[in-house]
DNA sequence: GGAAATTAGTTAGCATAGCTAACTATACTC
DNA sequence: GAGTATAGTTAGCTATGCTAACTAATTTCC
C-alpha cells in the first residue's frame, strides 16, 4: 500500500501541505495580531501603510489591487489613514486619481509598529538553531513564489 | 561592513525572516479568503467550526481560548453557527458551561469547504517541482515548530 | 465639439468579527 | 445562607469585507 498509491502521492502531498500551511498561517496572525493591536491601528490600515511606505506612492485602486481588496474597502482604510494624518493625498494630472503618500508621522508609526509585530515572531524564529534559520529563509522565499502563483 | 556585522547577521535576518513570514502568511489568506467565501460562512465561523469537528465537542470558553478570541466574540460566532445549523448545544452537569457539537450538516460543509479552501493553495503547491515540494513540506512543520514557540 | 462610454473614487447599506463593560445565572466557599 | 467566582450573554463600539449605486473626470468616437 505505501507503494500502491505512489502515483498519487505528490497529488496527496499537495493537498496535505496545502491544509497544514492554511492553517499553520491562520495560526500565526492570530498570535500576531495580538502586537499589532498594541499600535492602536487597525491591521488592514497597517498593511496598506506599509505598501506606501516601503513600495512608495500611488493611487487608491493600485493599493487596492495590491492589498486585494475592494476600492471601497480600501477608500475606507485610506480614510481612516487620512484621519489619524498617517496619509496624505496629493491631486494629480488625472483629476480622477489621487497620488496617496505616508506623512513622515505615517513612516514612523509603521516602523514602530512594523517593529512590534515582528518582534515575537523573530524571539520564536531566532531560538531556531543557525541551519533551521537558514532553512526557513529559504522557504519563506519558496512560500513567497507559491504565492505568486496562486 | 560585510563581515564587520557578523555578530548581529543571525538576529538581523531573524527580524527580516519574521517580517518577510508575517508579510507571506497575511497574503496567501488573502488569496485564500476568497475560496473560503463560496462556503457561505464566515472564516471565524469556518475555523470554529473545525475545531469541533477535528477536535471533538467542548465549551464556548475552551473554544474561545483554542480560537484566541474573547467569549463574546465566540458566544456571537457559535449563535451564528447554530442559526445555520452547524452547530448544536447540549447541557451539562454544569449548569453554566454548555457543550458545543457539530452537526452532521456541520461536518459535511466543513469538510466540503475545507476541500474548497485548500484547493487553490494545493495547485499552486503541486506545482513545485517535487524537490521543492518536500522542502515545503518540511518547512510547514518547521513552521508549526516556530509557532508552538510563539 | 459634443454625446456616450469608460475609469477612479466615494457613499450607503449590509454582514462578520474583534473588543470592553456590564449583566444574568449557576456553582462554589465559608 | 451570604458572598465570591465562573460561564455565557447582551449591548455597544470599531474595523473590515462586500455589492450597488452614485459623482466626477477623462477618453472615444461620430
Amino acid at each position: 500500500m505505501a507503494d500502491g498509491k505512489q502515483k498519487n502521492r505528490a497529488g496527496r502531498d499537495a493537498v496535505q501541505i496545502a491544509d497544514q500551511l492554511h492553517s499553520a498561517a491562520i495560526h500565526l496572525l492570530r498570535r500576531l495580531r495580538v502586537r499589532d493591536r498594541e499600535s492602536g491601528i487597525g491591521p488592514a490600515q497597517l498593511s496598506a501603510l506599509s505598501v506606501l511606505v516601503f513600495g512608495g506612492a500611488r493611487s487608491l485602486g493600485e493599493l487596492a489591487e495590491a492589498e486585494q481588496v475592494r476600492p471601497p474597502t480600501m477608500s475606507r482604510i485610506v480614510a481612516g489613514l487620512e484621519r489619524a494624518g498617517l496619509v496624505r493625498r496629493h491631486a494629480t494630472e488625472d483629476g480622477r486619481r489621487v497620488r496617496l503618500e505616508a506623512t513622515a508621522k505615517g513612516t514612523k508609526i509603521l516602523q514602530e509598529g512594523r517593529k512590534r509585530r515582528v518582534e515575537s515572531l523573530s524571539l520564536a524564529v531566532s531560538a531556531l538553531p543557525r541551519k533551521e534559520l537558514q532553512q526557513l529563509g529559504e522557504f519563506t522565499a519558496l512560500l513567497q513564489h507559491v504565492i505568486r502563483n496562486l
